[in-house]
DNA sequence: CCACCTTCTGACCAAATGGTCAGAAGGTGG
DNA sequence: CCACCTTCTGACCATTTGGTCAGAAGGTGG
């Protein structure tokens, strides 16, 4: 099961609606009692440090929207870097699991096809995760640097590899991997970062699907044929 | 004279290094005392902003790095939200500055090479308009929505409309403008807003002018090409 | 030199905020 | 049912933070 499968059985475990009201009423073993409440206020503060970010949201409104007394909050993490840190790593659980399905032998056609819809949707999906995860390296990255300087950046030289191997085979135009990557992580993830943007701009409330299906289109088409890969 | 060249005059007009001293003994003239200070605070308050956002800058930081009384400060922007308008305003006036060398009777081989290039070059010199900028946009964009609906919408359907005049001019394949407007600006600015994260992927210290060179030299070939604009 | 500005500043304050804690309430296993 | 966990919570607290203010200091124009 991949990092992403897993936080979606997560979500879809979380309780229906809550719907402002608290059932608690029925008797709840122990043993489920604390995973239930990390991962609810885990969820809640993750939207709210989405969008105010981590100075600008308070203990109290956390508790407050998770519906609960702050001192419950902190019976769970013990003060609030510790469970921004939480937050963190549920983050980026999922968040390099894409570039793994770009390998040697998979033709740049579809590699890239399948990464740009993914990178889309996984934008469409989970904006609160792109956000923070945006705040977090524009302010330095300095909650991140292990991950950053570790595991994504294997995965990252990795991938650049690939993309080397796809241009010795004559798959595509001899093109900087590095700055392509770059190019399409940024293009991607600017339509979770920069929602209020695009739907400004676009003139709609917010953004449609057809919205992201034109998105994925014209980044797929611009890079592939940027790039110089055939797509007949 | 371009918004872009007036905020480089003001940068230039800067107090030389200051050097954390505070020397403030000769005689200045009551006109330029208050020019003078109210371009520093701004230009501190921006370079904290930046780096740690509004809720996480203190107005005492501010006035410590700007080596001035908090106090002081307070004189000159009545409270914090009012400075950070200030620095918002300051910002903006540099934003939309380049789109505007993109007309209908340029070919979009120059004008799109022009557009990357000065949008780089942006992210390089005024990496903490962009962060500041992107922040705000992550956040929901509440202090810019007048600028975002107003004025920079106006740009960006003119824009459209000028790419779409260049698709029936035949000098380049039939895209979506607007999402291609969306890949430039985000495949640009990430060079300002995730240089902390680029910079530990290349493995360098900090960003060289070389990787600026290999950013616009990548983005460039590939919208051009992607485009299906002839560059020969 | 003087009356009148603007600029400057330390001292102060109320509110907000992260965090503590003692003890109540609820679940568990024998 | 009971001793022993874990969970829950209101009350409380120290610190931080944005903001005020009275009065000192400095510049200006006549």
């Amino acid at each position: 099961m991949s990092n992403k499968d897993q936080l979606k059985a997560e979500l879809a475990d979380m309780p229906p609606a809550q719907s402002g009201r608290k059932p608690r009423k029925e008797r709840r073993a122990l043993a489920d009692i604390r995973q239930e409440n990390v991962t609810h206020i885990i969820s809640t503060a993750e939207r709210l440090f989405a969008e105010k970010g981590f100075s600008g949201t308070t203990l109290a409104a956390i508790a407050e929207v998770a519906n609960l007394p702050k001192a419950n909050v902190l019976y769970y993490f013990h003060n609030k870097a510790g469970l921004y840190q939480a937050v963190l790593d549920h983050i980026l659980l999922v968040w390099m699991d894409d570039m793994k399905s770009m390998t040697e032998d998979v033709h740049p056609k579809e590699a890239l096809r399948n990464y740009i819809l993914a990178k889309v949707q996984q934008s469409k999906e989970y904006p609160h995760a792109s956000k923070i995860f945006a705040t977090e390296v524009i302010h330095g990255a300095e909650n991140i640097r292990e991950l950053l300087g570790g595991k994504l950046k294997q995965q990252f030289l990795d991938t650049c590899r690939v993309i080397r191997s796809w241009i010795a085979k004559g798959w595509m135009d001899p093109i900087n991997p590095e700055h392509l990557l770059f190019m399409l992580w940024s293009s991607t993830q600017t339509y979770a970062d920069f929602s209020a943007q695009i739907t400004t701009l676009l003139g709609k409330a917010d953004m449609a699907d057809e919205e992201y299906e034109n998105a994925v289109e014209l980044i797929t088409r611009v890079v592939l044929k940027g790039c110089g890969i055939r797509t007949v």
